[in-house]
DNA sequence: TATATTATTAGACTACCGTCTATTAATCCG
DNA sequence: CGGATTAATAGACGGTAGTCTAATAATATA
């Protein structure tokens, strides 16, 4: 279904969309999301601002496409490593993700800001960037409870909402994401005690 | 320091900071923050847009003092009776403080947004809203690990990460806040197993 | 009373978002 | 080739936030 019949009408520029997303990333990453006007985009990327509108319907939408249109990719492979605690993997996982934040923390802020103010970007932020996210760390808490390493009984979710959470917080509140926050994190998590009840 | 001596010039109108106040309040309840310009405001409280900015930066610092004047009052009474366990102290909190997000977490949705788009809001938000509120969790925190329904060695700042994080991360991405919620929360920190351990 | 000082008001101003319109350009199909 | 259709462009438009200015009003002080 992707590209199918043109059926009629002048075919969409091919190279637009590309150039629009360096654009977009060049400016995003120079001056800070807020700092970025629309117009200023169109201009750097030398089309119309309409051509941007025709694409994405807000420039959040825009800015989620080109920053991080490697979603999910950057945490995923390193992650299910069996020769590690699942503790040591969600401390790496964390670090990772705060290292990101490091240099992408503003932007996200802004995006988070945008879902905000806008149900439809909301929905499109959730599936594209929260959901894959989540998803990271549920997997990581359902292998630690089939390997043991936490009570059969605990609420997976309810966990997984803790850490997404936890930074989160932090994040929104400019609070510094650093090493020790992850392992604090990932203690709290992996309990020594937390792995000692119930067998489902 | 509150009044000191009225030095010169004309004094400011007494009666203007409640009108605008009770103007903004109506106006957010009827429309909603994004709906509410600061200008259908000011012809509400019937003065001139310049009145509104003489007492508040932007729209959020308004909307804050306007909405949430009560900030800390309506959670910290019934909250610190020693009849109760802690983890039911901390259920019944948060059912209540999600019955608050009931009525005005669309409103607190968009205060935070706007948080992420002014430093100098940012500040404010945390100090008047976001710590008082931090405080109360923390506090009963302490008083489970000295009554011993929590271990002493357990990271009192990041449970109350735990705690905050996972409401926050759940009012943001438009879930439910129910009762079930606050109570797996109380039910996942308050774990038989995690008084178990260490005497700190 | 006269002067300095501050508040209020109306309205201009800049900058931005997102929509809309009219014109021109590129493509498909008969 | 000649319509039909869709895209790209330039620019107008309405709505909003927050700043600024000029005129007027209210107060303290000399």
């Amino acid at each position: 279904m992707s590209e199918g019949k043109r059926s009629a009408g002048r075919p969409r520029d091919a190279e637009a969309a590309g150039t629009i997303k360096a654009a977009t990333l060049k400016l995003v990453r120079e001056r800070g999301y807020e700092a970025v006007s629309i117009a200023a985009i169109a201009s750097e990327a030398g089309v119309a601002r309409q051509t941007l509108y025709n694409r994405w319907n807000t420039k959040a939408d825009l800015v989620l496409d080109a920053v991080f249109e490697e979603t999910g990719r950057y945490a995923s492979a390193p992650l299910n490593d069996p020769t590690q605690t699942s503790r040591m993997q969600l401390e790496r996982f964390l670090v990772q993700v705060f290292e990101h934040l490091a240099e992408n923390g503003s932007t996200i802020r802004a995006l988070i800001a945008a879902a905000q103010e806008n149900n439809g970007f909301r929905e499109i932020f959730r599936k594209h960037f929260v959901n894959p996210r989540e998803e990271i760390v549920t997997d990581l808490l359902k292998r630690a409870q089939e390997r043991r390493e936490i009570g059969q009984d605990c609420n997976i979710n309810i966990l997984s909402s803790f850490v997404h959470g936890a930074f989160w917080y932090a994040l929104l509140n400019g609070d510094t994401l650093d090493k020790d926050f992850a392992r604090n994190i990932a203690d709290e998590i992996f309990r020594s005690d937390r792995k000692s009840s119930g067998q489902g």
